[in-house]
DNA sequence: AAGAGTTTGAAATCATTTTAACATAACGGC
DNA sequence: GCCGTTATGTTAAAATGATTTCAAACTCTT
């Protein structure tokens, strides 16, 4: 569904009525209790009739109060467990469960990732991205999937964003020798490193843009080309390598880069709802989208 | 309801009966999931009938099971409170602290993988990849990113990997027409959902093929579609949905099927690493390759 | 292994909650 | 201040969920 459910009552705050702004505000404040009550408490708890309260559910894109009711549930279940993750189950299981196994290890290379990135070089990156005229991404083999990650969100937010993925070196070239100071890099790579990824950044340096290193330790080779590090563990015990914390980042940098520009970037957000529901892109399975429950096997 | 649920339901625990001592547990294991739970629901999950579950909130001392469910909300409620009390201290810290909010969402979206997916189909969705004569993966959009890298990996190990990844139905199909009985075909979607990952996938069935669903709940179009399903949880709080979950479990789909075609692939990796260094597509640096040491700030 | 006493599940019944239909009230433009 | 539009409340029907009943299954003792 796009937008959290909080993210989207602030982007259609303006679109309520009188008494559906009371019951919004409400759900922001409050939404702790605002999930255990029924339609008709929570109206009456803000001063309004129950159909106003199911008018709103619907408002908002759910089939009916139940499906709002179950967001903000999930919203509490997540919170819930994002602060009893001292308990994570890291628990090696079972010799026999990949799943268990695998995902296990994702955990763990995501919370090292949370202990050895620089806070300090994401703000800056942050900054620097917000800043740059045209935003380049390098990324190839296995990388190239989450630079075209990055990419697709970062051309919702920006009107210059080229990836770079190619095998030639040649072929980089014609895609970065415009680069000017105004710009910047962003490279991601990881073992085994890619040299064109260092040379590209280099180029990038030169041309006095600014170097974004995305790599898996203090030991790549792009460090030393890079003016912001960030580091994601990738190594995994396996023939592949996971490149699930290195996504989670890059998660981030698009999270803090939407929140540095919430006002530019919410309005082509809500353009580009009315886009998609017109357009049909996607099913409107039940209601048009939404939460879906509690999965039941 | 006197005392504390918890110490309450410890207390009585041996004077409970087979079937409610299944009701005790659970609730003690997950009343985070209890408590928004019908009586219906919470009996079909522990196995018993609704009865039973009435039944034993009266032996506990509530006035039917509503004021039962109520006293297990109390208790997320203040485990809540606690909890955000916590996150202000912690939020203090770097009010933009963006980096640790959304990688620590990121590693409870693949805790609530582990809990939901079912290890069951998982297996059958890796022996079907291993017998299949084409595999066929879809995703389009974000999801695109991630499909890719499935392909990446599996083309390593397989002949016939196909991407399906374009905006036009009539393109799909030509793609997707010569499917046969002895293919599978792996649908990647998430909200707002692709039509055409449905359209997709009901065509594979109608030819005999073996469908994957790789989505976010039961609730998802594509179930109805697949033959196996395989959940990870995409929501996150902000605009961008988080695909870190969806790549986490694709990760644990390659390394079983990795390990499950162990004697034809390592080959394949040997030959492929050769060919690699050969080439110099990547940097040597330190070491010829592979991985790096600890980082050391 | 027979039979009293428990425990259980299915179905019927009862209660609550949601939703839809209709009526009334508030608002904004002229 | 009138009229069309939109928002809101009231109420009754529909849907969902909880409880009770009753018969069957299970447990234990002898």
């Amino acid at each position: 569904m796009i937008t959290h459910l909080l993210t989207r009552i602030d982007l259609m705050m303006n679109t309520f009525s009188k008494g559906q702004k009371r019951i919004a505000l409400f759900i922001e404040e409050h939404y702790d209790k605002a999930a255990f009550m029924t339609a008709a408490k929570l109206g009456e708890t803000v001063g309004v009739s129950e159909s106003t309260v199911v008018r709103f559910a619907s408002e908002l894109g759910y089939d009916g109060y139940p499906k709002l009711q179950k967001a903000m549930q999930e919203m509490i279940r997540n919170k819930l467990t994002s602060v009893q993750r001292i308990e994570v189950t890291s628990s090696r299981i079972g010799e026999n469960n990949v799943l268990d196994s695998v995902l296990g290890q994702d955990i763990d290379k995501i919370r090292r990732t949370i202990e050895e990135t620089s806070h300090e070089d994401f703000n800056r990156a942050v900054d620097e991205i917000c800043k740059a005229k045209r935003i380049y991404i390098f990324g190839v083999r296995s990388t190239a999937a989450i630079a075209s990650f990055l990419a697709y969100y970062f051309q919702l937010i920006f009107d210059n964003v080229v990836v770079i993925n190619t095998t030639s070196t040649t072929t980089m070239y014609e895609h970065i020798f415009r680069m000017s100071e105004d710009d910047i890099i962003i490279g991601i790579s990881f073992p085994r490193y890619s040299k064109m990824a260092v040379e590209a950044m280099d180029f990038a340096r030169s041309r006095g843009a600014h170097a974004v290193a995305i790599t898996d330790s203090m030991a790549s080779p792009l460090v030393s080309s890079a003016d912001s590090i960030l580091i994601a563990r990738s190594d995994m015990a396996s023939i592949v390598d996971s490149l699930v914390a290195p996504l989670s980042l890059i998660n981030a940098l698009i999270v803090a880069t939407v929140l540095k520009k919430k006002d530019e970037v919410s309005e082509t957000f809500r353009a580009l709802e009315q886009v998609w529901n017109r357009e049909g892109v996607y099913t409107n399975h039940d209601s048009d989208d939404r939460k879906p429950e509690e999965n039941d096997r």
